[in-house]
DNA sequence: CAAACTGTACCGGATGGAAGGTACAGTTTG
DNA sequence: CAAACTGTACCTTCCATCCGGTACAGTTTG
């Protein structure tokens, strides 16, 4: 067997969303971009919708892989802190605006958004309770400021100053660690 | 003359991207769902990029009447932390994934950001030194922390639990109120 | 005052091209 | 050999855009 293109092609797509947008994803720009035709797109993905949703398991897959290497190990075999100090970091530093579009985009979509809405629950999520905790209140905070980075970078004309964000990834990251640690396992 | 149903237009085309996304922003749609018909929209909005153009700008525009309103003035008149607590508030309170999806995906050009980078220019600008002091490393932490409940609002199958959701608010805002006041002034 | 005129706001259908999708016969490569 | 493609031709739907026409508010002019 010959070795398949299929990552080749969704890392073109994301590069077609990248520069131009979700709308953009056409077979025939995605072939231009990876350097296939739009008949060999079809044998992997027999429709657009199909190539999307490819895109957003793609992404899911590769997004818990970084985090799990971020911790070394799965996401039910370490704390809450540390889970939620990985989010952070791995957020802080591989985020794209790609990504982002293609996340909302889909967020009406079940079939899209259910990859990466099991990351997050996984990694990052809400508060359960209702009337949270102050610590749990501020790990919430931290997420959405990794997320709000994540977001800034994605629109703004010029990337932010690296020494600033060196500081707000430390800022976040000391922010995480501070207080005594609480007894917590993971298979919550 | 006739009232014209220009911003009427624009409404329904918000809606339709609220609804399914930029990419379903088309004249049929959008005449549609305010309607009008698609000579109707064309008499206003002579091609679909003009169209997406004036959407930036109906929202640029609203964003900043909303900010106004929220401190009683304009931005040049209030003291840096007030223009930074007005942002969070009116963030959290009124952001919807339609803007953010426009946003996103105009990112890349110039005449469809220019308004609202303005806003965030003039409201909640990154630190402008490249070695920022607590104070404004905070500020800015906690602009993103806003974006980022923005981004999670938008993302998210269901909405954040309103209790959870009012302490985030209360956190962000007791946060931007609390050490000494520097004087600052608004022109910068 | 009223007929005539002007310009804005809007309707509704026609058109042409781009893009999704189908089909299938040939080619490369492990 | 068989999976993984290439390449071409074709159909169909969708959608941006164009444009001739209608309704009507406001203004001019006799």
């Amino acid at each position: 067997m010959r070795q398949s293109k299929r990552t080749q092609i969704l890392d073109a797509a994301f590069r077609v969303v990248q520069r131009a947008g979700v709308r953009a994803v056409t077979f025939e720009s995605v072939a231009a971009e990876s350097g296939l035709t739009k008949g060999g797109l079809l044998y992997h993905f027999p429709s657009r919708e199909a190539l999307l949703e490819a895109m957003h398991g793609h992404m899911a897959q590769r997004w818990e892989e970084e985090l799990e290497g971020a911790v070394g190990g799965a996401a039910g075999e370490v704390s809450a802190r540390e889970r939620s100090a990985a989010y952070a970091a791995v957020t802080a530093r591989s985020s794209t605006r790609a990504e982002l579009l293609l996340m909302l985009e889909g967020a009406n979509e079940p079939a899209m958004c259910a990859p990466w809405h099991g990351v997050l629950e996984r990694w990052a999520p809400a508060p359960v309770s209702a009337e949270p905790s102050r610590r749990e209140l501020e790990a919430f905070v931290h997420r959405l400021a990794a997320d709000g980075l994540w977001l800034y970078e994605s629109l703004a004309e010029r990337p932010l100053d690296p020494r600033v964000r060196r500081r707000v990834a430390e800022y976040l990251a000391a922010a995480s660690a501070e207080g005594p640690e609480e007894d917590e396992d993971g298979d919550a």
